[in-house]
This record gives C-alpha cells, structure tokens and sequence, in this order.
DNA sequence: TCAATATTTTAGAACGATTCTAAGGAGTTG
DNA sequence: CAACTCCTTAGAATCGTTCTAAAATATTGA
C-alpha cells in the first residue's frame, strides 16, 4: 500500500478507469481529469476549492461542483477519506489507510504522520452501546518564532 | 438550608464578576447568564447555536450575534477552548486541560477522556521551523446496530 | 449504428454556520 | 450626572457546501 515508485509508475489511464469502474462509476472526462490529479503521484491532501483549482490549472475544464460530487462519490467508495481539521473547510486525503496527521494552522496544510511507529495506549473502553469507528490523532502546528 | 443555597450561588457569581474582570471584559448580564451556563457546573462541550438555546430555555434574552462574540471572548481569555471534530459547527469546550475527546457522531455529542490516562508513543518529532501547539485525540464512535 | 435509457454535469439558487456593520444600549469613572 | 468606553444586536454579508433541475454524456441493446 505503500510502495510509491511503483504506484507513480503504473498509475495509467487504464487503472484508473478500472478503479473506477469497480467503484461503480462510469469512467466520465472529469473524473478522470481529478482521478489523476488525486492518484497519479504521491498521496495528497485537498479540499474541493484547491483540487479546482489544480484541475483548472492543468486545463481540465469542471465545475466546482462536480468537484464536489466528485470528492463524496471517491469517499464513498473507499478511494478516500475525509480528515476535519479546520472548522472552515473539508480536507480529502487519498491515504485511507490507518495514519495521522501534522496539521500546520498557519498554512491550512497537512501532512501525514510518517511509519505506524504512533501508539496510543490507555484509552477507555468505549461507553456501551458504542463502538469505535476510528483514533484520530491530530499534530497542530504553529510556526516557531 | 435554602440560605446555604442562595450562598453558593451567589458566592459562584462573585467569581465568574471577579473571572470576567480578570480577563478584561466587563460583567455583563449577558456574559454572567453564559458564565453561569457554563461554569457553574460540570465540564461542558457546546456549540453557539446549543448555548444559545440553553440561555433561552433559562429565561436569558440575548441575541445569538453576543453568544458567538462571548465564545471568542471567553476563549482568547483562556477560559474556554475550540474543539473541532465536525465540519459543520465548532464546539466551545470549558475544560481547558489538557485532555481528549470521544466523539458520539450520531448524536453529535462530545465526551471527556482524561488526559493522564492517555498515553500517545512514538510521534516524530515536528518539522523543522514549526513546534507542537497540541495534540489531539478524537475517538469517533458511532453507535453499536 | 442509433435511438432509448440511465447516469452525470452544471449554473445558479439555496443553505447554514459564522462574521460583519453600524447604531443604540449599558457599564464605568470621576 | 456627564463623558467616555465598551457591549449588544438586528440584519446584512460571507463562505463553504449542498441542492435543483435542465442539458449533456455514457451505456445498452436491437
Ligand atoms: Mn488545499
Ligand atoms: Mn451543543
Ligand atoms: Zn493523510
Ligand atoms: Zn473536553
């Protein structure tokens, strides 16, 4: 899940029409577009407003609501996961696996928190009827000085 | 017994008049209504919208526009702290310690983990330029069925 | 291939939490 | 009380996000 060159590498057109036709979404000229954007290279962490933004740049032509539809079909589908760090604005990360973050507030940036080396230990059982769902474990970062 | 009472209640607003004028913001009826929301019992974790309605339900006539003024006030005082683990609306949080939360998402609920109790290993140190203004913990629970 | 059908995109309106504006109200000081 | 400063508030504005409904596109199958 982690081996990043080999990803780059064989992140074609053609897997990424695959996956998307395994996730039940037809294959459209602005999924595509932002599917490369999100999973061509290294993970990402992106809100709707500055994947517009960077689809807008490449010459991809969508709206910002399909941006936004976009992103919820992905998230539904497992191909990623929403992270709430800031109140003003939603944050996708194409890292659904297990991880946390560093969260840098004076930039609006994250970053995930690198290895599985975090461990948390001395949580209370959840209150019954309850069951956990997922340990979120944010960094927040000020600049120093 | 009623004397007793009315004692303690009243010795509770001499210390939130006395809080206030520590923190520079001058005892008003509208503050010492939330003050007294919010202070004069157990820990609290609410939304604008949730204290605005606690203060209504209590006989306090104040606008919404002063609960949200009266938030920030209360935390840029040090007396309150945000708490975000929903993209919708922000939580106000009276135990300033530090500490941690479970997260009820269906109820929208946020409950306590006592800090001590809860220990995070092997976090990398922060990226150069920047130092660790918290970490936080959110444990989100949904309902078990 | 080509319509019939189902899904998708989109502009713009709507929404909801929060912030802003500016004018009147209230606390403080002497 | 007067003078001053700070505070409250109604309503407008903002902003990220969602909704609506009509036009566009993808898929199906004859
Ligand atoms: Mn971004
Ligand atoms: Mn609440
Ligand atoms: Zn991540
Ligand atoms: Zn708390």
């Amino acid at each position: 899940m982690r081996s990043t060159v080999s990803k780059a590498v064989s992140a074609h057109k053609g897997d990424l029409v695959a996956k998307l036709r395994a996730a039940g979404l037809r294959p459209t000229r602005q999924r595509i577009a932002l599917g490369k954007l999100l999973f061509a290279d290294c993970d990402r962490h992106v809100t709707a407003e500055c994947l517009h933004q960077d689809a807008t740049r490449v010459g991809a032509s969508l709206s910002l609501a399909t941006v936004y539809n976009t992103l919820h079909q992905f998230t539904n589908a497992g191909l990623l996961r929403q992270v709430i760090v800031d109140g003003e604005k939603t944050y996708f990360d194409t890292n659904t696996g297990d991880h946390h973050h560093f969260y840098f507030e004076d930039r609006g940036l994250l970053a995930d928190i690198p290895g599985d080396d975090v461990r948390i230990d001395g949580l209370p059982k959840p209150p019954a009827g309850t069951e956990i769902e997922r340990v979120e474990v944010v960094v927040r970062l000020k600049s120093r000085d």
